[in-house]
Parts: structure tokens; C-alpha cells; sequence
DNA sequence: GTCTATAATAGGATAGAC
DNA sequence: GTCTATCCTATTATAGAC
């Protein structure tokens, strides 16, 4: 059951490959179904036009995020909760880093993308605030309640808009997983002046761990 | 010596105050020639091209950036020089938000300006670093000097997508000089937990100075 | 489901008269 | 310096045959 994708699949999929490779501005329907070897015509049969193919992969990236994230209040360890998100988080802005590379300009052309984009977003900020939550009632970070919510925010900047940074900062190289694997150390380091004594050896080992993954020359996943 | 500009500089007025009240990507060459009564001709006179006017207002941002931010090392307090500098950076935000909101899309189009941009970044960072160090050397963040660069990093970073943090937020309102100026208080909660116990009422001032910047509902500046 | 052919725009840009 | 007229191109999208 690995094959026979139909060509609505195929046109999802070869979408995420071309968008990622060439920013999603520059590949038109054109280009994706000449990639593919179908006529414009058929890719039209499948999708209304290059918007739906978007929300299309949304969706799917949705899907993914959720089926991914262990469900909050497990017996896992606060800090183990942290280093899941994170690691999916961070994997799925790699396979979806096109999306990320350009945000506000996705969202500014498709209304009703970017209000499913908001409730998603609403979603992932009672996220990270409830892992904050619960790192605080751990006694691993010593984070006035007050400064919670508005710290989640900043964590969510942070992650979101990471690629962004990267691609401003270097208009020649383009990204590469191991350079978007850096955007953790970046909220770890954030996590760091709250973290108490007790927690530091541990945020330590958390950050190492990451900080291979950062250092690794960049192996393609097996999408 | 307030009027009598030159068609040039009309342009480029114009193209700033339409850039910023319909997105840069939604306004055309014909738009900016429609608003000002000239043809489409005398623009293209004038500028090569839309990237050309894009290029001499990033050029003005600059001049003015350069010109607002005091010189490092003078008497001043340290904590002065960081209220300096944030002022300064977010005024200039908001009357070139337009930059901001849509800022990877804006240098992906144009080699040559993202290269000046990252120029400038550079030096940016350096700044940042040197207002770091001295708060370090005054007492007033204990900030471990390994991590200082990262963490300027990290202040660049959210001052450079507060604007498109904003914009994926809400697709309804459009954003405001109040909501502008709330960047400048998630900068400063990412100060706060290095604070020394000397500094925290300082800190704190700042922070009830910029929250009353933005409670209040904006009124456009004199620009 | 898929193709070929083609229409409809819109946006960027220039030539030549004034 | 400025205008009018126009052209070129890329992109989106559809109609109708197979």
C-alpha cells in the first residue's frame, strides 16, 4: 500500500516537493503539472486552482501535527512532554518549511486559509501553555504566573518565524534540516534563565542533544 | 522648505503610504501612478521599476535609522541606551511596516536589496551586542557572556516578526501604532528573568512606560 | 480522468509625441 | 518631465474533444 497514489495525491504531493524547493511563490499550476506530466487541464480537474492545493496540504500538515503530539497529561516527565513537542514541531516545519518561509504572504491571499490558520494557532498556544503549566507545577522553571501567557506568545514567534529569520539572514545558502534543528537551541535558550537549579543539568542534556542534531550535515528524512 | 518635492520624491512617498495601508505585494506601478495623477510612463521616468522604488525606500529607512539612533558611549546610562534604541526601532517599524509584514517575500524577489539588507542586519546585531555588554558591565542583566550573542540574536528575531506575528494573528484588524508598540514589551519580558535585583524597578518602569504607549488607542504620528 | 487549445487578465515596461 | 498608446509576458482558468 505504498504506491498508487491517484493523481489528486500525487499533485499534493509534488506541490510540497516543488514549493519547498523553489518558495511557493515561484511555482505556479503550470510548473506543477509539467513536473508532473500532466496537462494544466487536469491538474484544474482536481483542484480549483492554486489556493485549494495549499489548503489541501494544511490540512494534511495538520493531520500530521496532531497524530504526532502525545496527548497532554500522560505519565511522561514535564520536561519529556517539552522535548516531544519540540521534536515534532521542528520536523514538520522541515517537511513544510515552504509554508513557514513565507507566512504572511500565504495567509494574506487566502482568507479562509488564514482563519483555519488562527484556529489551529489558537490550539497550539493552549499548548505550549499548558507544557509551561506544567513545567512550572514540576519546579522546572521558575516563571511568574503572570508572565506565562504572554511567554507562550513569545515561544510561538520564536518557532514560527524561525525560518524567516534564517532566510533573511542568508540570501545565498538555502536551508537545510539542520539549520531549522538550530531554531530549538533558540527556544531553549529561552527557557534558560527560568529553569531552576534543579532543572539545569537536565535543560543542559536537552540542549546538547539538540545541539548535535543542529551540527549534523543535513540527511534527507525518509519523507 | 516643506513642500515643492520633486515628482521623485512624491513616488516615493506615495509608494510607502500605499505600501502600508494595502500590503506591497496588492499595490502595482499603475496604482502608485493612478494615486498620484501622473501616467504610468512618468513613473517608469523615474524608476526602473518597482524594485528600484522599493531599494530608495529602504534606502531612506536606513538614513533615518542611522540618524535617530544615538551614538554608543556616551555618558549615558546603559538602560538609556536600550530605551533609545527601542524607541527609535519601533517608531521606524510602523512607518515602514509594510517592510516588516511581508519581509522574506520582499528580499526573495530582489538580490541586491536583500544583500544590503543583510549588511545592515549586520551591524544591527553588533549594536544590539554592544547595548548587551554594556548592561552586562553595568549590572544590570546577569546574562552569561556565552550566551550573549545568541541571545541577540534571539531580540532580532522578535523585533524583526512582531509585525508578521501580528498580521498571522488576526487577519481581520489591521494592525496599529498601539499594537506596534506591545513588540517593544515582549522585548523587555525578554529581558526581565536576567535582570539583576538592582535593575528590577528600572525594568519595570520601562515596562509600565511602553504598556501605556500601547493601551493607547493610536493616533497617527506626524509623520 | 485526461488532453489540447485557447481565452482572459493583469502587471510590467517601453516608444515616441509633446 | 510628462503623456498617450501600446506591447510583451506570465499566469490563471476554461471549453470541448477523446
Amino acid at each position: 500500500m505504498e504506491k498508487k497514489l491517484r493523481t489528486k495525491d500525487k499533485i499534493v504531493q509534488a506541490s510540497i516537493e516543488l514549493f519547498n524547493a523553489q518558495g511557493e511563490r515561484a511555482v505556479t499550476t503550470n510548473h506543477i503539472a509539467a513536473h508532473l506530466g500532466i496537462s494544466p487541464g487536469n491538474l484544474y480537474y482536481h483542484f480549483r486552482n492554486k489556493e485549494d492545493i495549499l489548503r489541501h496540504i494544511f490540512k494534511e500538515y495538520c493531520k500530521l501535527l496532531d497524530s504526532r503530539i502525545q496527548p497532554p497529561g500522560d505519565r511522561s516527565e514535564a520536561l519529556d512532554a517539552l522535548a516531544n513537542y519540540l521534536d515534532v514541531v521542528f520536523e514538520l516545519m522541515w517537511r513544510f518549511h515552504f509554508f513557514y518561509a513565507n507566512l504572511p504572504d500565504i495567509l494574506a491571499r487566502d482568507l479562509s486559509l488564514h482563519k483555519e490558520y488562527q484556529a489551529v494557532q489558537e490550539q497550539v498556544l493552549q499548548r505550549v501553555v499548558k507544557i509551561l503549566q506544567a513545567l512550572r507545577q514540576a519546579g522546572v522553571l521558575e516563571l511568574p504566573e503572570a508572565d506565562l501567557a504572554e511567554f507562550a506568545h513569545t515561544i510561538k514567534l520564536l518557532v514560527t518565524f524561525w525560518i524567516s529569520y534564517l532566510k533573511t539572514q542568508a540570501p545565498d545558502k538555502s536551508i537545510d534540516q539542520a539549520s531549522v534543528y538550530q531554531g530549538v537551541l533558540k527556544v531553549l535558550l529561552l527557557f534558560k534563565p527560568y529553569a531552576s537549579k534543579l532543572a539545569q543539568p537536565r535543560i543542559q542534556q536537552l540542549q546538547e542533544h539538540y545541539q548535535q542534531l543542529a551540527e549534523q550535515t543535513a540527511t534527507p528524512a525518509l519523507v
